[in-house]
DNA sequence: ATTTACAAACAATCAAGTTTGTTTTTCGCA
DNA sequence: TGCGAAAAACAAACTTGATTGTTTGTAAAT
């Protein structure tokens, strides 16, 4: 492009981004085990020997793209966080934003490496701290909602973590039933029992922010 | 052993029953792609061309076991539907059931192959039969429930499916966070959750199962 | 006798990691 | 500031090990 002469830097930044964005991308659509580093680098559009250059193994180059998308999603839940605090929003939302979040690639490509760091004591350590940065990020959403709702911070981390769940059992399950309205269907069940527990204070507010049990 | 003499449908059978049983338990601890065949007929205690001969391909032997496997999951089903539709048991018990058939295994082992169904239609195919007589099993406990607390059927069915995705949900969590209390935790909050939607009818109150510890 | 169950050696493929070679960038130093 | 050595970024060929499906051989059941 305009620069020909470029920092080494740079080309690293962005060859190592290319690839792990291949590796991401080939994860999802391929699978673990099924992709190779061949199949990396040629999407990526670099020679596997800039692979082997820039990532020691196939299992680090894996790693890291993990760690990178995790880190970027979790900055994408931080954000929502703030935003969600400052507007407001309902339980509901919440709900939606997970399971978008969560089908969106994300618990996908996790379904291709949980059974890895299930097998792989080194995988899952070195993944670990960046499941509990993530899990952070959710606990910021979590203590919007409760700050906002005047609920019990603890109560609302159980009802947001089995939210959760629910999401990531769900996305499991589309891999063998694609039924677009039986998930809408699970998705609004769910809303209406999340729904008595963080009422909106808005408007008229009637309701002091505690539920019936 | 006893009988000198074997007739050869027997051992087929046995040769086969083995071979799956083992292929079921390295599905479990090595993963769906780190067993080889080699090592599915050593756990056996069979050789290498026995399992050839049983079976044409190391993927053939893989669908039969699964299968195999949810077609006893899917008769405990059964056997546990009735078994509660006689006598009548809680929204609780049924949680704990859940809770506790896929935790032995059963959606570990799923997790090894979901990703191969998600990248292999033959795969995917072979399995989808097998599955859809899995959750009519599943639907035979909903109904169950459903006529013992007179709730319709349609909303029956969603909350336990949502049930079903939450305990889905829960245990693939568990390859990355070991933590009992949460998980005991999310299912007492879930517990709390149903059973105002189905009362129980007689007049002793909503005791049913307590938690395993 | 002929088919079946099992056993073991074989062949071909494939992927990961290593090594070797080439071009570009960096940097110490005159 | 300019030059040359060193290092880094790539590229491609090579090595090795593992795995699957196949083939060939043998004993037992039909």
């Amino acid at each position: 492009m305009a620069r020909e002469r470029r920092r080494q830097k740079d080309r690293t930044a962005e060859t190592s981004a290319r690839l792990k964005a291949a590796t991401i991308d080939l994860l999802h659509d391929r699978g673990f085990w099924r992709m190779s580093t061949v199949e990396i680098a040629r999407q990526a559009g670099v020679s596997r020997g800039a692979l082997t250059h820039h990532f020691a193994s196939r299992e680090e180059i894996i790693t890291e793209s993990v760690a990178d998308m995790l880190r970027r999603v979790t900055d994408d839940l931080h954000r929502f966080a703030e935003d969600f605090a400052d507007r407001g929003g309902s339980s509901d939302e919440i709900v939606d934003y997970i399971w978008r979040m969560m089908s969106d690639r994300l618990f996908y490509v996790t379904m291709e490496f949980l059974p890895e760091a299930r097998h792989n004591a080194d995988f899952k350590a070195r993944l670990i701290p960046v499941v509990r940065a993530f899990h952070a990020g959710l606990d910021a959403v979590w203590t919007a909602l409760a700050a906002r709702s005047g609920v019990d911070p603890d109560r609302t981390r159980t009802a947001m973590n089995a939210s959760m769940c629910l999401v990531r059992g769900m996305i499991a399950q589309t891999v063998i039933r694609d039924d677009p309205l039986y998930y809408t269907g699970l998705l609004d069940f769910w809303k209406t029992q999340l729904r008595p527990l963080f009422p909106v204070a808005s408007g008229r507010g009637a309701e002091g922010g505690r539920a019936p049990g």
